[in-house]
DNA sequence: CTGGGCATGTAACTCGTTACATGATTAG
DNA sequence: CTAATCATGTAACGAGTTACATGCCCAG
């Protein structure tokens, strides 16, 4: 019996609800709880073999493509409430744009700006996603909708934040402005793809 | 000239100010930038061997225990402007409690507020750590200022949001409260290191 | 002058990402 | 009916984590 990673065990989550394919999983997992859980499509595949031969799960039998069907099994539920009863780790996270803010004396300003105004624009779009699915969500004290209402104030908060940066309206007491005297632009709304 | 990561580039960015250990290292970008990007010590290790082999820093001599202080080198200087124009990518991110929070139906309503406790506290202490931090900042322009200011913002909505759940306040007119009355209280208090 | 903890680094392993292969399905 | 795209999975590589080794330094 293999130990268990926070990556299995979590696509075993999944599988209480019904069987499904690799596929199936990676779409759910990243529909579903992919804003603060990150799992690519290929760990899901391994996962799933890792569990199989554990005897977490069974697979089933090869269709078309070799897709597979997986069932969780009884040993898989036990393993699974085991894991999901312990105490949570901490975060890990990494924000790129944050570093990229940290090491801003070392680009031009105005190319800065730019940057982050394409990362603005996407959180603003994502935070109305959210807003949406919130205001869409009759129950608000199921998990899910108290998972994914961290999704809401997670990105209001970035949103917020970018508000108090210079190139978008913030910081207006202090002396030294950015190149541009205008809130940057988009220059192409190309760029702007949610 | 093997391809630098993100996590070599980094490391050149801290280098510019300093020569510096991997241990000086590893503790500096904890103390800045760890809230939103996450950096193991021995990666540190790794990739200045990596960025020594290639030219981007040199090492000194070995002191006790084998320390070394590592220096830029112009190559690395350039190496570290590239990367750091670049459009900076999406940000990735885990975070188990909200797992525990998605996958709730499966554990005692009871232990899971004990749990989310202790969590609740841990970032009540860090919003708290962040807003002295702030409040202590003069100048709230600089690049410094303005990535640890997302730190403020972030554990501010992680806050509000532990609020709005039912052990602490929240969700008040849903019908279904969980196990206890009371919101929940540590058990004891040295669960509650943050 | 010694024993415990801290500073420093290395090695091995697991996890996460990227690149690829290929058979279905669908649009024109 | 053919090209394009989508669904499905695998393999190889690079990044991140865990466990360990060891010498220095300070409290007693």
């Amino acid at each position: 019996m293999a130990k268990l990673n926070s990556t299995a065990c979590t696509l075993l989550g999944f599988l209480h609800d019904r069987p499904m394919t690799g596929w199936d999983l990676a779409e759910t997992v990243q529909l579903t709880i992919g804003n603060f859980w990150n799992m690519s499509r290929s760990q899901v595949y391994r996962e799933l073999k890792t569990l199989e031969a554990g005897g977490y799960v069974v697979g089933g039998d090869r269709g078309a493509r070799d897709k597979r069907h997986y069932t969780i099994t009884e040993d898989g539920r036990v393993a699974f409430k085991d894991w999901i009863s312990k105490e949570p780790g901490q975060e890990i996270a990494r924000f790129p744009m944050l570093i990229t803010v940290w090491f801003g004396d070392h680009l031009d300003q105005d190319d800065l700006g730019f940057s982050l105004g394409i990362h603005y624009q996407r959180h603003k779009k994502k935070l109305e996603f959210m807003q949406n699915v919130m205001d869409e969500t009759d129950d608000q004290s199921t998990p899910a909708a108290r998972a994914l209402r961290f999704g809401y104030f997670y990105e209001k908060a970035v949103v917020d934040w970018f508000e108090t940066l210079p190139w978008f309206g913030g910081e207006e007491s202090s002396g030294d402005e950015p190149g541009e005297k205008r809130p940057s632009q988009p220059r192409k709304p190309s760029d702007f793809k949610a």
